[in-house]
DNA sequence: GATCTGACCACCG
DNA sequence: CCGGTGGCCAGAT
């Protein structure tokens, strides 16, 4: 049974829809862990980059891409949400009134 | 098992 | 919106 922390976060993650944003404490809160979006960043850090998993829709409370380790990773989460037509403000940050993904909502976009 | 770390968040000013 | 503070907790050492 391998329903673990991350096993729980990667299947909220999995269901965030192409063109749609959600926060790491939205994730935590879909899983069911209140106040653990910290760990929603872990789950993710041990993912695999070719996960089928969409983590570079999970964003920050503020709605920009989180600082990573390794600094190339932010372009190419801001690529793959570009590809998915999501935009960009010049300050390099997402209006979340705009993209937030809401279980209840799960289509029209773009 | 104590301590440190971290892809964070809510709250306050 | 921005920055600082406290909190929460699974891994790594």
């Amino acid at each position: 049974m391998p329903s673990t922390l991350h096993e729980k976060i990667y299947a909220v993650v999995r269901r965030v829809p192409r063109g749609r944003v959600a926060t790491y404490g939205q994730v935590a809160m879909m899983a069911g862990f209140p106040r653990h979006a910290r760990h929603v960043g872990f789950a993710l850090r041990a993912l695999p980059e070719r996960s089928k998993v969409p983590w570079h829709r999970i964003l920050n409370s503020r709605g920009e891409v989180s600082p990573r380790a390794v600094p190339s990773f932010d372009e190419i989460q801001r690529q793959l949400l570009e590809e998915e037509g999501i935009e960009f403000s010049p300050a390099g940050r997402i209006d979340l009134e705009r993209y937030r993904w809401e279980d209840d909502v799960d289509d029209f976009e773009i």
